[in-house]
DNA sequence: TCAACCGAAATTGTACACAATCAGCTGATC
DNA sequence: GATCAGCTGATTGTGTACAATTTCGGTTGA
């Protein structure tokens, strides 16, 4: 359970990463309590850098703390998961009207539209095993990324982060389990950079609002 | 620049509440360095929870942090106050939307009603002095935070608030000078109600954003 | 049996000492 | 005069000791 060592980075900085990853790949469960001395040895650092960076990820709201009583991975049930979704849906769509109303340049445009058509060249296989959902979800990730980028709006970016880390909110969780979902998605991204490329950042924002909701609502 | 010492809380979080407060009102400047001792000193506590504040803070993104060179006041000009308010507007949009689907319970319907009676008061006096506005702004934060509870999301609770933070961007802050821009905004106050009430959520929702926009656009 | 109480052990909170790094100055070199 | 290496004081990063608080077991008394 060691930390890699990157010996630039102060250890709180490196404590907080590895903890966040472990959050969002399972390994804290939901509701754990974290035991102070024994995750500071674990992870062969002293107790300060750890309190750092758990007071730290408090804020960012992975972690619940009590005065005098510690920290513990704050719990995302289902319905909180829907709740994430939809407060990563209204802030993406925002993300998008900001992208379009500003206009993208010429690497942004770029790299949407090489996102898309690898998100086509999997629809086009018209199979939906773990080969074609891996490259899926890395044309999935780079599409909003690149857009969040072309927003250009760093509070925006800042705030999307964090829902962003919340377990199941990730962009690399993907939900869809047929070639036709994926079709739908792929479909959605062409749609939503028309709506941006035209300049039209009501609908580009309404699009990918409605995109983002329905990856949670079409189980 | 002493701390009020509830003595039960820990120094980290009267700490971080501390400076929270400072930003806030403009104590500590935009791109100030923060000196860990000095600001230690003066604060009356040890670098230890200070430093487990600085984490927090800037966690929450309203201070910078540059390894080995420590935390900023992280600027807020402007337009990276337009900004705020834009995101403001979609997630209390949302929230909004959140608290019309669900109902209103009896007390946050009573709250919300007193609250606009509250602002309808300020407004028949037709006047716009400090009086009137202190009591506009007072339930003008009331209209606002029970709103937000109604919706009963903690995510979003948390989020928003993360954004309310923002210098610049508070619910505090009220950007209406004249009489006629306050009958407005309790104007606005009224028909997002009235929607929320007949639990037309999509209506709730724009009324409100657009309540937002205005309060930053209309200057 | 049960609740309240007490103490010890475990755990969290804080201060401080020291290590690591950075910023600014000095002076040597070209 | 400009540049750069190296020194030095200032500042940040971390480990550790200890104080404060909570937790939990056992004991007492009704």
């Amino acid at each position: 359970m060691d930390l890699p060592d990157r010996a630039l980075r102060p250890r709180a900085i490196a404590v907080a990463d590895a903890l966040r990853e472990r959050m969002l790949d399972g390994a804290l469960r939901d509701g754990e309590k974290l035991n102070e001395t024994r995750l500071a040895d674990a992870l062969g650092v002293s107790r300060t850098p750890l309190r750092a960076a758990l007071h730290a990820l408090a804020a960012e709201g992975l972690l619940e703390y009590a005065p005098n009583r510690g920290f513990t991975v704050r719990d995302f049930s289902t319905e909180l998961i829907d709740e994430a979704f939809e407060i990563r849906a209204a802030l993406e769509g925002l993300a998008c009207r900001f992208a379009a109303r500003r206009g993208l340049d010429a690497s942004s445009r770029a790299s949407l539209e090489t996102a898309l058509a690898q998100g086509e060249a999997v629809v086009a296989t018209g199979q939906c095993g773990p080969a074609e959902l891996e490259r899926y979800r890395t044309a999935n990730v780079a599409f909003h990324e690149t857009l969040l980028h072309a927003a250009q709006n760093r509070q925006l970016a800042d705030t999307l982060r964090l829902v962003l880390n919340r377990p199941g909110a990730s962009l690399r969780r993907i939900v869809a389990f047929t070639p036709d979902q994926i079709r739908q998605r792929v479909d959605d991204h062409r749609r939503i950079l028309e709506a941006i490329l035209s300049q039209d950042y009501g609908r580009a924002e309404l699009l990918m609002r409605d995109h983002v909701s329905g990856i949670r609502t079409a189980r």
